[in-house]
RNA sequence: GCGGUCAUAGCUCAGUUGGUUAGAGCACAGGAUUGUGAAUCCUGGGGUCGCGGGUUCGAGUCCCGUUGGCCGCCCCA
């Protein structure tokens, strides 16, 4: 029993969980250069005041933070967002537009550890910058959900919740709501799935009881779950806001549906994202079954970069979480069981027949191969064993028998076929045989 | 921050009302087997029973504390 343990809710990854790390990694990476999205990254900690500035006290409880040698306040990041906008907003002007960007990387957030929820985990970041348009959403909602589809995920398996915080904030303007009692509708709208009527106990505590039609038609929108009810609802308010609002979600919503994307996307008001420096179209993926919580969120902040001392820059970005993302895959038994396979095991007889094989095991690696060979003496019969279990498609055997007469038999592990090559010949047979497989 | 629950070998777990030197399967290693495939048989290494204290002639077992895991609440940028 080993003395020291990881910190809580922090993660080891062992060669196979690192494989399967690895796997998502690498899809996403593939995904996001598809989109035309170019890949970036920054530090891991970073000063206090860049999330105070953003969120306010309440967050620092959350933070991994503490005072460094220098006397700095720094925190490790528990998103990408702020240093995303930090970047991007310091060369703003001499970026060429659109400014697609990603990275994956790694946060931490001093919380309680649950199902689908660590002290660090890794995030898919992609955000588009100076793109005030409903654009800039078309093509992150199309990123996102590509990024779950590469792994053999279905609309059958997740789907993306769209709501928009402008689209409330208009209409709630319209029913003739002051900036505060917005908000705290906002917040009531956010727990009233939850919660059902409790979640209107801090508006009524803060402002009073809600009057009734005003309530029952805050009700009515939430329960609109397309474009046609939209429409439909708006329709009797009319305004020059609402008007312009709903020609974004058309948009938005038919571009979606060209992609062939509509089955993934679900209108519902009851998305509103918590705290927030969002402040237009926000959107979030869920399990079909809702059984995990969120796989990724993401939304637009356009005062965001200003906020942080750029400049106005419009931006819209998502994340999407490594380990809820993991449960779904295997719930749904699309992760892959990684083996890290040789090409090649070499058979060999003893430590003459050693020293022969180490010149091509050497050339082959050399050329990119994957070789391996035991490294103590071992018995013929359990060599082969081991050739086979290693999951290497070719087994190079060096027995006295073979050097004797000059020559190195290549067995194929698949079709347990065999011939004999001379030994100068092995290097260039091997490449035969991978490059006609 | 709060609540529930659990902790014995690398993994999954047995372990009797508290009673000799704490077990099994899997995995790993060696052998049977010095020239050919996931079999079989044998053998072996590996444990401060999470940690600390208490009760007792005696604690893996009972009690208290503590640390950690899992699940949930708050929160979820």
């Amino acid at each position: 029993m080993a003395s020291f343990q990881t910190l809580p809710g922090f993660r080891e990854f062992y060669p196979e969980d690192l494989a399967r790390r690895n796997h998502i990694f690498r899809l996403w990476r593939q995904t996001a250069g598809t989109f035309g999205f170019a890949e970036y990254d920054a530090p891991v900690l970073e000063p206090l005041e860049l999330y105070k500035a953003k969120s306010g006290d309440e967050i620092e409880a959350q933070l991994f933070s503490f005072t460094d040698k220098g006397g700095r306040e720094v925190a490790l990041r528990p998103e990408m967002t702020p240093t995303v906008c930090r970047l991007v907003g310091a060369k703003a002007n001499a970026l060429k537009r659109p400014i697609k960007w990603f990275s994956i990387g790694e946060f931490y957030r001093y919380e309680r550890m649950q199902k689908g929820r660590g002290r660090c985990f890794f995030q898919f970041n992609a955000d588009i910058f100076g793109e005030p348009g409903p654009e800039a959403e078309i093509e992150l909602i199309g990123l996102l959900v590509q990024c779950l589809c590469s792994f053999g995920l279905t609309a059958e398996d997740f789907y993306v919740r769209l709501s928009d915080r402008n689209l409330w904030f208009y209409y709630l303007e319209a029913l003739g709501l002051d900036e505060a009692r917005i908000r705290a509708v906002l917040g009531a709208v956010d727990k009233y799935e939850k919660y059902g009527d409790d979640a209107f106990k801090g508006y009524t505590e803060a402002h009073g009881p809600l009057a009734p039609e005003l309530k029952a038609k805050i009700l009515a929108f939430l329960q609109v779950k397309s474009l046609a009810a939209l429409e439909q609802t708006l329709a009797a308010l009319g305004g020059e806001k609402l008007t312009a609002r709903l020609a974004d979600w058309k948009k938005l919503l038919g571009a979606l549906e060209a992609m062939g994307l509509a089955k993934f996307v679900a209108v519902d008001l009851g998305v509103v994202r918590g705290l927030a420096y969002y402040t237009g179209f926000v959107f979030e993926a869920f399990d079909r079954k809702g059984e995990l919580r969120a796989l990724a969120g993401g939304g637009r902040y356009d005062d965001l970069v200003q906020k942080l001392g750029g400049p106005a820059l419009p931006a819209v970005g998502f994340a999407i979480g490594d380990m809820t993302f993991a449960l779904l895959l295997e719930q749904r038994g699309l992760m892959p069981t990684m083996v890290q396979a040789p090409d090649v095991y070499c058979v060999i007889g003893g430590e003459a027949e050693r020293l022969a094989a180490f010149g091509d095991i050497q050339a082959l690696r050399a050329a990119g191969f994957r070789v391996d060979y035991p490294m103590k003496e071992v018995a013929f019969g359990k060599q082969f064993k081991t050739a086979a279990e290693s999951g290497a498609k070719l087994a190079l055997i060096y027995g006295g028998d073979e050097l004797a007469k000059g020559v190195v038999k290549i067995r194929d592990l698949t079709d347990r076929s065999e011939r004999e090559v001379p030994r100068a010949q092995v290097a260039a047979q091997v490449r035969d045989f991978f490059s006609a497989s």
